[in-house]
DNA sequence: AGCACGCCGACT
DNA sequence: GTCGGCGTGCTC
């Protein structure tokens, strides 16, 4: 007996190992072994089971079988499928989706009262002379519901400590699963006429939900439409929006939900994997890893906010686009993709057949107002500096979107007009006003005394601004209003930043695009956008379809207000398109675009980035992939240097159907060593 | 991924 | 004359 077994390596197939006697019993195909492997122990997944090698020479045996977390024989047909359609090797893909371990508990702890009111009451009158214990009893008692050990650190420090004397005590007790779920509430009337498309969802097959507020039709279709043998997935493009629609599915939604992304501890990820596999869990919220979840069958599977592009799997292998496996999943019942700004391709798609449109006419109440900033001086035009004191005189909060973070964009040489640019990297720097210097966001170089590189000049212009300006010039021209910046910094810094919280104390946040994606925000009358030419002017395809699904994002984060949008373009479909509401505008124009220029739609593109060490090594590297690609029906472009990352040059190439660019994409492969592939990128 | 094998430049 | 650079190829 033999185990064809899938290594975390660079190659295509997987390698054969012998099963000693005592371990025939147990192993399985999908489980994690053991094995020695070039004189090292290593672990791999089980792909096969057989009674003999095709391999000549001698096999190692296998050493140990780990019968937990394992995949399901379908999961991993799935992951060596997108493995295989995205070009990435099957032994590191199908390695990075099954997490390493199980742990026993749940990481995220809950606790509660374990007396009644009146009892823990007294108990604290007589605490004086503990007063963390107490804080910690006080806390519990003000909630009333079950809280984290990570919400009690968040407020009151270290508490494990006094946790642990008051469980000791009996007077508070660690929640069981079951009961740290969230009471359920009645499902309120006004999210009725919302979840009311629920009715019209076909049955099967793919549809594009084109709707605003699309949470509480979620959570009527998983209380109606999920069979007792059945299990759904609802997808969120990031943690914080999964977190968010999770903690929303389950006030309505009776039943356990788990939340499953890459940010939780493997321990916790096996745990729920486990869970699934199992049929213990059936609802699932979670990030594009879930998609890889063993559910032994799936009735429903929602990919909300289909347009995101966190969809795509940019930073390590393999690089998948999550929306476009979803539908390769396998369900018995409908894929949802769910937005209230199509993606041109997937709103494309439902005119050519294969996907179903589900349109909703919702839109909030949202007027959007146009600014053209051609008759307008300063980065704030009147009318916005007008809106903003309005808005704060009624008590009301303001969202300011900046597409950029940092201080101004650029600096420019007032003498020979260039850019100053990182001599290392060869990419414009940028200005950071904390500590007055340029910076260089590729490499991290700062430049603290900078001049012209090309002709030595002091004499600098600042252009452009960045959050931070903004944020800066909004507190000079309203001392009395309270700030806060919300950028990728930021975030960074505090991963559990949640901006409905800041806006209890803030009045306006000030922030990059990521301020555009979530749910309706409580008090939030006004929006705007800033430098919205920005956001046109990026090189990419599709800047004028982020451009407008940045505009709807942001307008839907209000129950009602306006939406500023200030532009030195103001006739720009796009904008025009967002500011009317009328989504075809959009469409034809974005259509007639690409048609023209090829481009998805009406093309499937990839990109090859070579990374060979030396210049010459990467451009003798891309010289032999477009010989070999001449054999093929493919477009190819480049090479040119890689935007962002030093030492890599990039070629996009174009064809017509995926079967044809997959073949260029397999040969190119074959023809050179140092070369990445990337199907479907999400920028160009 | 690691590791060995193999062919071309600066050194005890 | 050797040490060592990394391009190429293989690992069950």
């Amino acid at each position: 007996m033999i185990a064809r077994v899938l290594l975390p390596l660079p190659v295509d197939h997987g390698f054969d190992f012998r099963v000693p006697d005592e371990l025939a019993a147990k192993i399985r195909v999908g489980q994690r072994v053991k094995v020695r492997f070039t004189g090292r122990e290593r672990t791999g997944i089980v792909a096969n089971i057989a009674g003999e090698s095709e391999h000549s020479g001698e096999l190692e045996p296998v050493l140990d079988v780990y019968p937990v977390p394992a995949f399901s024989l379908p999961a991993l047909d799935f992951a060596q499928q997108v493995a295989h359609d995205y070009l990435a090797p099957p032994g590191i893909a199908v390695n990075r989706i099954l997490p390493r371990r199980v742990s026993a508990r749940p990481s995220v702890r809950k606790f509660r009262l374990a007396i009644g009111l009146n009892a823990a009451l007294a108990a604290l009158e007589r605490m004086t002379r503990a007063p963390r214990q107490a804080a910690v009893l006080r806390m519990l008692l003000a909630t009333g519901n079950p809280v984290t050990v990570s919400q009690l650190r968040a407020t009151l420090g270290p508490v494990d400590r006094p946790l642990a004397r008051l469980v000791e005590l009996g007077l508070v007790e660690e929640c069981t699963p079951d009961q740290a779920r969230p009471q359920i509430h009645p499902f309120p009337p006004e999210y009725e006429s919302r979840a009311a498309w629920v009715d019209k969802l076909p049955h099967s097959g793919t549809v594009l939900l084109y709707a605003h507020r699309r949470f509480g039709g979620y959570a009527r279709l998983l209380q109606e439409q999920v069979p007792a043998n059945g299990a759904a997935l609802i997808l969120a493009p990031e943690i914080l929006l999964a977190h968010t629609l999770h903690q929303f599915l389950s006030r309505y939604v009776p039943g356990p939900i788990a939340l499953y992304h890459s940010g939780l501890p493997e321990g916790e990820r096996g745990r729920i994997w486990e869970e699934v596999r199992t049929g213990k869990t059936q609802i699932v919220v979670g990030t594009r890893s879930a998609l890889f979840l063993p559910f032994p069958r799936l009735s429903l599977l929602v990919v909300d906010n289909e347009q995101d592009r966190s969809y795509k799997q940019d930073e390590m292998l393999p690089y998948y686009q999550a929306r476009d496996i979803a539908e390769k999943r396998g369900t018995d019942g409908p894929v949802i993709l769910g937005t209230a700004a199509p993606a041109v391709e997937t709103f494309y798609r439902s005119t050519t057949g294969n996907v179903s449109l589900l349109r909703v006419a919702d839109a909030p109440a949202v007027t959007v107002r146009i600014v053209d900033m051609k008759d307008e001086s300063g980065i704030l035009s009147a009318p916005l500096l007008d809106a903003i004191s309005h808005t704060h005189a009624a008590g009301d909060k303001a969202l300011i979107m900046v597409p950029r973070r940092g201080y101004f964009q650029t600096v420019i040489c007032k003498k020979c007009g260039r850019p100053l640019r990182c001599p290392h990297c060869g990419v414009n720097l940028v200005y950071e006003a904390s500590r007055a210097q340029l910076v260089c966001r590729v490499c991290g170089r700062a430049y603290p005394r900078f001049a012209c590189p090309h002709c030595g000049s002091r004499a600098l212009r600042f252009v452009g601004a960045g959050v931070e300006r903004v944020e800066a010039e909004i507190n000079q021209a309203f001392p009395r209003v309270r700030t806060v910046r919300v950028d990728g910094e930021v975030i960074r810094r505090d991963p559990n930043f949640n901006l409905e919280q800041a806006l209890t104390t803030a009045d306006i946040v000030v922030g990059t695009p990521m301020i555009a994606k979530g749910p309706s925000l409580p008090r939030v009358r006004l929006a705007a956008a800033i430098e919205v030419d920005g956001l046109l002017a990026v090189p990419d395809f599709r800047a004028a379809e982020r451009a407008y699904q940045h505009l709807v994002g942001l307008a839907d984060r209000m129950e009602e207000g306006e939406l500023i949008v200030q532009t030195h373009y103001p006739e720009h479909y796009a904008l025009q398109s967002a500011a009317t509401g009328n989504y075809e505008l959009l469409l034809e124009n974005e259509l007639a675009a690409r048609e023209t220029f090829s481009y998805p739609p009406f093309s499937q593109l990839a990109r090859l980035l070579f990374t060979a060490r030396t210049a010459a090594q990467r451009s003798a590297d891309a010289a032999r992939v477009e010989r070999v690609l001449t054999e093929f029906a493919v477009e190819v472009l480049g090479p040119s240097p890689h935007p962002r990352r030093a030492a890599t040059d990039l070629i996009l190439i174009k064809a017509k159907d995926p079967g044809t660019l997959h073949a260029a994409c397999q040969a190119a492969r074959n023809a050179v060593n140092r070369l990445e592939i990337d199907i479907n990128p999400d920028r160009i």
